[in-house]
Order: structure tokens, then C-alpha cells, then sequence
DNA sequence: CGGATGCTACGGCCGTCGCCGTAGCGTTCC
DNA sequence: GGAACGCTACGGCGACGGCCGTAGCATCCG
């Protein structure tokens, strides 16, 4: 029987895609992997729960398909997502896991730690990360610019008064800053180079600490009189005191 | 051998979602609803390679994983996709289908008309879609909202001249306008019900044209004037103009 | 009302792939 | 140098799932 079929051309390249994310022991791999840190072969099998042989199957196949990297030391390997493009494609993933079939949130399915503030990829998101992106746009410290944001002269001294350089690397071909959209929240926070560069800086200076075994993390009591310090209008809300609006359903189709 | 195994709660949830995607024939069906348009399911086999009993199998699938919607008229049933978030997912994925281990864009994987104008879901991306949105942000039309961008009293003034009321779908709960980012420019576009009441505009009137069997659309001589005159600064540059700078390669990693 | 059309339900075939066994290589530590 | 450790390569087992056959139901047409 022919069909005579159409086949279109983008299909089997995305289908590859897909294919590598769609079994659970990769998927809980590429999950792990999403704050951005680089975890070794042993550490991924037991997060993806299947013994270390299989593990190094699965690992050849997401280096094949260029969705990890691995960095080699001694008789470690460690693995890490290939760039941000991976970790944003996998956030679109998961706002669909967070789904029913009205377009309603799903809270269960994500913990309160994670929507109130955790890393993405390399930079801050959830209402941490809103709250940052919000006030430094209410403050009018950010222009449209060709890959996204581009900082006002007023933006570029809030960020040399937290101690970073933002010209420093205006030669990379990275944008600097860009929007990027949440899956808990849908509002968009800031991603790019200078975004990844705070949140390295947070860390550092310890306004920001990382919880253990889990992307979320804790914003210190230091670290919100810096940024409310720093950033006129900064807010992170408590959990509670913004969620009853966040619970409200979200309409599945226009 | 017990591993004691940690197995995250996200990464199942994730899995089954890119499970549905990682099919050939069913990453061509929801390839070809990337458009916003409804197919039966006898186009969506044709397209998919395979037989109607077959895509019958697969639609009742992405159905019960919420990926996409059914519409029965008649003897006939019409899918689309389920919502807005589905196609942005789908965008994500083709990011990575587009790039090769370096990070360098894949020129060949994608053709030169759909990097130039096409339809993301129901909205305008391409560079069509991103000089909308540069014309916008350059003039001030456009600010900072909870869900992304609100339009300022000259940006509403914009839209009234070009046939739309910006304020008659504000009570719904989708963000109105909302940056998007495009997979073949790396640059936001516009999203959102009032971008996709522009569309839909612009189709009425004639201004944009869709092409057959591909989501490429061509900005007709009409199209451009009007866009010109309502856009101050408004420019929809040709394939062979701006390919250069396109070219240039982006770093895999900060 | 009989036939054609659009679609779905069920069953059997078969390829793909995830899984862990053993085995082997390189590194680190004592 | 020997032992422990981290990781990968290969082979066989088993199951999930895609494929199309036939069959059945609903709808439109003459």
C-alpha cells in the first residue's frame, strides 16, 4: 500500500531530540543536570536510579545527540548540559508536565521551595528571579536591545554596586541579558551572561545560598538588604503572600 | 543489587512528555500543527508517513497526554494543538535540532523563506515577527507588565490604527503581549492574544500571505507599506541583507 | 436505503531499546 | 606493585511499542 507520504524535513531531527529526552532514566539525568553544575557518571545513575553500565549507555547516547558535555579529571568525568539552549528546551518540557488538560497548574507536582526561588541553569529564576527582572524594568534601568536587554547607564551602576562589570563581557556574542519565561510563574526573568555573572556573584558573597540535593535555593537575610539596597522596588515575596493569585486557572486555548 | 536509587519526582513526569515527542510520526503530526491550524486525522497520516489506523493510534495518544485538542464536525475530526505552551515546547526542541556540537547554527536544516516570515503557533516570528517587535521596543510603544509587556498610550495608539481595540481582550488571563523567543534568530518576537490578533489581521486584510504546505508567509508590497506608516522604524530586512551577520557563530557555553 | 467515506478498535508480527551480567582499561591510593 | 575505584565495551534477555491487517461504528450522499 502507498501512501504516497509527506514526511515534512524538520520531523525527524526534532523526533531525535525528543527521543533522548523521552526515556526516564535520561530524563531524571537531564533534570539533575539543569542548575547547570557538572555531576559525575555515578552520581547521574543513582539519580536516575539504573546501575553505572547503563548509566554510560545512556551518557554516550545525550553526548551523541550534543546535549551534554563531559569534562574530564583524573578518573572522573563530569558531565554537564551542553548550554542554555538545552535547559531552556527542557523547561518548556516541563511547563507541559505541569499541566492538567484545562490549562490549570498542577500545584502538587512542583514543590514551593522550587516557585519561590531556585536556579535555571546558571541564573536565578522563580519569584526571586521575577523580582529582580521586575524592578530593575520598573526602574527603568533596561532598553530593548538586539538579543534582548541592554542596560541603561542607571542598570550598569546598579551592577557596579553589587560589584560586577557589565562591559566586561560585551565582546561575547552571548546576550548579555534576555528574558527568559518561567514554568511556574509564566513572567519572564532574566537570563544571559550578566544574569549567570550575578547569581556567581550571589553565591559568593553568600546573599544566596544553594540548598543540597535540589535546585532550589534560599535567599539569606543579608542578601535581601543588598538587593533591596541595590535595587529600588525589589520584592521577593513569601510564599504565601502571593500564591492565592497564582493559583488562579490560566485559559488553554485563546 | 540495590542502588538505593534517589529518582527525582520531575523527571517521569518530563519523560512522558518527551516520550510522545520522540516518535517520528508523531513529531511530524505536531510539526505540522505548529501553525495553529486544525488538520483531520486523515491529513495528519498523510504528513506523518503512515497509515490512517495507524495516526488514529498516535492522535489518541497526544490526546491523552494533553498535547493536542479535538474539534468534531460531522464525520470529520479536526486536532490542534492544545495550547500555546505546546508549540513554544516544540520551538525549544527545534532550537537544539538546529545546532551542532559547537553551538554553530545548522544554515541547511532550515529554509531561508522561514527564517524570513513565518507563524509561531498563532503569532508572527521570523524576522517579520522580530522587527514588529524591535519597532515597538525602539519607540517606546512597549512596557513592563506582570505577564510580560503592556502597551503604552502610544503603543495602543499603534494597534487602534491598524484596526484593533488593545484593551477588549484585557480581562482575559493570558498574558497579552509577551516576548517569545524565536529558535532560527535567537531574538524575541512577539507573543500573546494581542500578537495574535494582529495576525489574524493581517491575514483578513491581506497584508500577509500564507504559503501552501510550509508555515512560511510572505509580507506582501500592501503589507509593508502599512506596516511602514503605522510602525515608525518598522523594517523587515531581505534574507541576502542581514545572512551575514546571521552566520556568525555562537559560543556553546558562558 | 445501499454505498462510500472518515475514523476507531483489536490482534499479531517484529524491530528497537532498556536492562544488567561479565570483562577490560585507566587512574588513584597505600 | 597491588588493590580499590570510576568508568566503558560487549552480549544476551526481555518487554515495550510501532506497524498494518481486518473488522466495526458513525456520517454524508444519491
Amino acid at each position: 500500500m502507498t501512501h504516497h507520504a509527506c514526511m515534512s524535513t524538520q520531523g525527524p531531527y526534532l523526533a531525535e531530540i525528543a527521543h533522548l529526552m523521552g526515556d526516564p532514566a535520561r530524563a531524571n539525568m537531564l533534570h539533575a543536570l539543569m542548575d547547570g553544575r557538572a555531576l559525575t557518571a555515578k552520581e547521574l545513575a543513582w539519580i536516575a536510579g539504573v546501575a553505572p553500565q547503563t548509566a554510560s549507555g545512556h551518557l554516550a547516547k545525550l553526548m551523541q545527540g550534543n546535549l551534554i558535555d563531559v569534562a574530564v579529571q583524573g578518573r572522573h568525568r563530569y558531565y554537564r548540559l551542553a548550554g542554555p539552549e538545552v535547559a531552556t528546551a527542557l523547561e518548556g518540557l516541563m511547563v507541559l508536565a505541569n499541566l492538567d488538560g484545562t490549562g490549570r497548574r498542577l500545584p502538587s507536582r512542583v514543590g514551593a521551595e522550587l516557585s519561590e526561588a531556585r536556579t535555571c541553569y546558571d541564573h536565578f529564576a522563580g519569584r526571586l528571579g521575577i523580582g529582580i527582572h521586575d524592578a530593575l524594568m520598573a526602574g527603568g534601568h533596561l532598553a530593548a536591545s538586539e538579543g534582548g536587554y541592554a542596560l541603561t547607564g542607571s542598570g550598569k551602576a546598579i551592577f557596579r554596586s553589587l560589584g560586577l562589570d557589565p562591559d566586561a563581557t560585551a565582546r561575547s556574542r552571548r546576550a548579555a541579558l534576555r528574558p527568559c519565561l518561567d514554568w511556574s510563574e509564566r513572567r519572564p526573568h532574566l537570563a544571559g551572561h550578566l544574569a549567570a555573572a550575578l547569581a556567581c556573584r550571589c553565591f559568593e558573597m553568600g546573599w544566596v545560598r544553594r540548598r543540597k540535593d535540589s535546585r532550589a535555593v534560599t535567599l539569606t537575610e543579608e542578601g535581601r538588604e543588598v538587593l533591596e539596597a541595590a535595587l529600588p522596588g525589589f520584592r521577593c515575596d513569601a510564599p504565601g503572600s502571593v500564591s492565592s493569585s497564582l493559583r488562579e486557572p490560566v485559559p488553554a486555548l485563546a
